[in-house]
DNA sequence: AACAGGATCCGAAACGTTTTGGAGGAATAG
DNA sequence: CTATTCCTCCAAAACGTTTCGGATCCTGTT
């Protein structure tokens, strides 16, 4: 491994004139710019990421925490697509990316606070972790830059990049509503999710601009899983079968609806329409296919990565990025269409 | 941030002590190491891995090289259970993991080598890299320890991991022949790929086996793309109507077929049946859901980490892994089936 | 009493960079 | 001719750790 020494002393030139010389610095002749940039290439020179970082103090590294990078996540892209967004966006300046996750057995025995600072990463975007999560508080009370997804905390080292939530639950609603359905039940994820606040409020907000009335006993916690959306619909189901309609938090629960609808040997959408959130690459495959609010989370994983780096540079003028949202009507709420 | 230096004041001892008390050297009297530990817990101190890594010279990271980590790949969640199998590993060892993409608007302007040296990864896992990828053979011929995925080359410092393709894919044949078909066809992926070769080497080998012709006409390469998969397999159709059975490469181009196969108004299974390999989400959540070869890519990722940190640590017996596959019979070969 | 050897500790070098504060000389201004 | 400024370069310190090669002291042996 050649080092910038090596160079020097090829170049017969200090060690000062060459790291000047190749980071771009005015006050070297050009000639010898030049002969030093040669001779750097001609040694196949690297320069070392580590001494640089101890001693610039930062790394150029940032840490995408997740929670629950598990073989079953698969099913739900979020996570893999945020994460292909923070990777562009970050290859893009230059910087790299750590993965932190907790899924694993040895997990919390060292808090997120301390990965980061032990990899002496710039900053930090955190994705998937639950609104109760203790460490959550750890990380962003310390003053360690970080971008939340989902998570409205601002501070001077906090910023956040999220959806309109509330009026994606509205579009939702408001499509069903649209097609004439007047009892619409609701499968929410769980009580310690910002998402799950506001999808409920706009789902209320729905209803009651379009005059109709919010049943509290219509609406059910699905935990954001598969198989327990199935069992409240279930539930909702048979005790309340006036419903025609259902809105979910996520389109994993929307399908785990579908099937209980399908149980009960009711059909989708004649009998009972079911809407999701997210748009999963799940829901334009399975069969009906599943109407859906989408969210770009492509670009909530690149547009948290520019936050992020632009908050470490200095010259971020916001903290907050709000993406929109996309009604995409399908099978499960419009027969025949595609 | 507090060092080694500010321990090695507040417990009166020399820095040298500090460092070896608390990386559990012998020649520290068991008090001395008792304060150490306690002060460094009281102050909150927390290692430089920078430091660390500059002066060993190996920094407790690998890299996953990826290729395509786009947003369309989400489809194929291939690389998304590889990665979340690596980094299960990796964490359970207390590595970290670093992501690099080539799929970058900046695209090649670093070598794969170049990435890997500069941030002074300890070894690298490749996944998705095609064999004629010229920067392949250039970290492969490097000294830089990896294990690549799904890819057969083995030296000193290179290791790999991959299924039995060729078993597999006769897995896959056989079934198709247990259920009566003689006219099968197969799409391929792409010349550049080691599974393609190993599986149409497969699908040849089942077919002479059990007595049948191969006819290379009926074998198309479908570049692991659904559309053109689709495209292909409408060509053979028309041209060769009496084909009842396609084996896939992959399970996207299996659903490319299917399309195919309803565009021309006939029915899966019963006219004409399909059956893929990789067996992602999508296989059991489309309709019909289709039948494919499971391969365990959460255990690919996870097996190649341990290979590569074995061979980092010196401990590796073998350089070769390979895992097993498993037929899973759905609806779109066996007619009624869940 | 002298010595060997073990237990415990330490100073200083090393890893590869960046950066501070200035030095030397040439060109320009007065 | 002197003073000032600019251009080009450099020595040395600093970042936080590990480790090599000793140094010191104590215990037990002869």
């Amino acid at each position: 491994m050649t080092t910038i020494k090596d160079i020097a002393k090829a170049a017969g030139v200090s060690i000062t004139t060459v790291s000047r010389a190749l980071n771009g610095y005015s006050d070297v002749n050009e000639n010898t710019r030049q002969k030093i940039i040669d001779i750097a290439r001609q040694l196949n020179y690297i320069p070392n990421t580590l001494a640089r970082g101890l001693v610039m103090n930062k790394s150029k590294t940032i840490g995408l925490l997740v929670s629950g990078l598990t073989k079953e996540s698969a099913k739900d892209n979020f996570t893999f697509e945020v994460l292909a967004g923070v990777n562009e966006y970050v290859s893009e300046v230059d910087y790299d990316m750590v993965l932190f996750s907790t899924t694993s057995t040895k997990q919390r025995e060292k808090t997120y606070t301390q990965l980061c600072r032990e990899r002496r990463v710039d900053g930090a975007i955190l994705q998937g972790i639950r609104t109760d999560d203790p460490y959550l508080h750890e990380v962003v009370e310390s003053d360690i830059p970080c971008v939340l997804i989902d998570i409205p905390i601002e501070s001077r080292t906090v910023g956040y990049v999220t959806t309109d939530n509330v009026l994606g639950a509205k579009k939702a609603v408001r499509h069903l509503i649209e097609l004439g359905h007047k009892r619409i039940a609701m499968i929410n994820g769980y009580e310690y999710a910002f998402v799950s606040e506001q999808r409920l409020k706009g789902f209320k907000e729905a209803l009651l601009e379009a005059g109709l009335p919010v049943r509290e006993y219509w609406i059910a916690n699905g935990a954001f899983r598969e198989e327990i959306a199935e069992q409240e619909a279930l539930r909702l189901l048979q005790h309340y079968p006036e419903i025609t309609a259902f809105f979910c938090a996520s389109d994993l629960m929307a399908l785990g609806v579908i099937k209980a609808v399908k149980r009960l040997g009711k059909r989708v959408p004649d009998d009972v329409a079911v809407i999701g959130y997210d748009d999963i690459i799940l829901a334009s495959y399975s069969s009906p296919s599943l109407s859906t609010i989408a969210q770009d989370k492509f670009a909530m994983g690149y547009e948290a990565a520019k936050l992020l780096i632009a908050m470490l540079e200095g010259k971020a003028d916001s903290h907050i990025k709000i993406l929109q949202t996309e009604l995409k009507a399908r099978e499960s709420t419009v027969k025949g269409i595609k």
